[in-house]
DNA sequence: GCCAACGTTGGC
DNA sequence: GCCAACGTTGGC
């Protein structure tokens, strides 16, 4: 089992909406950084759900339930996506400021690289973050 | 809304 | 193959 964290702005696409359509393809990554992590994730897998732009909070968790498959959005290039469903919203939502705030969670890619979209995120780190959200899965 | 950081593109 | 120019992302 590993664990990753993928960014939306909500305007776009919000947890909410994950939550309203109980099921969705993480189409238009057009990174290839983001593309690989997409590529490595495997059924089962949680992931947290971070809202950027207009919430800088990860608000919930989601679940993969589909593995890589070619990007049905994409008219050229190689990419890929998952399908995720939503698992549970965090109780309390976590955001960038306390998890800045927080030595143990200062060195994940969120903070140390904030254009990536798709990222691994820890095991004790994800632990930590529902902790901090107030939520068990 | 601004702009720094990053990734990509294309001229040389 | 280098690197300047450009476009995009996302925190502030």
């Amino acid at each position: 089992m590993q664990y990753w964290l993928v960014k939306s702005e909500p305007d776009d696409y919000s947890f909410d909406q994950l939550r309203q359509d109980g099921r969705t393809a993480w189409d238009g990554i057009r990174n290839y950084q983001a593309r690989n992590y997409l590529r490595d994730m495997a059924l089962g897998d949680l992931v947290l759900y971070y809202h950027s732009r207009t919430g800088l909070e990860i608000v919930g968790v989601a679940r993969v339930v589909r593995v890589a498959y070619p990007d049905p959005t994409a008219t050229k290039g190689d990419w890929s996506v998952v399908d995720l469903v939503p698992v549970k919203p965090l109780t309390t939502s976590v955001s960038l400021k306390t998890i800045k705030s927080i030595p143990a969670l200062a060195e994940i890619q969120l903070v140390k690289n904030s254009r990536l979209s798709v990222m691994p995120i820890p095991k004790e780190a994800f632990h930590l973050i529902l902790q901090l959200g107030n939520t068990q899965t």
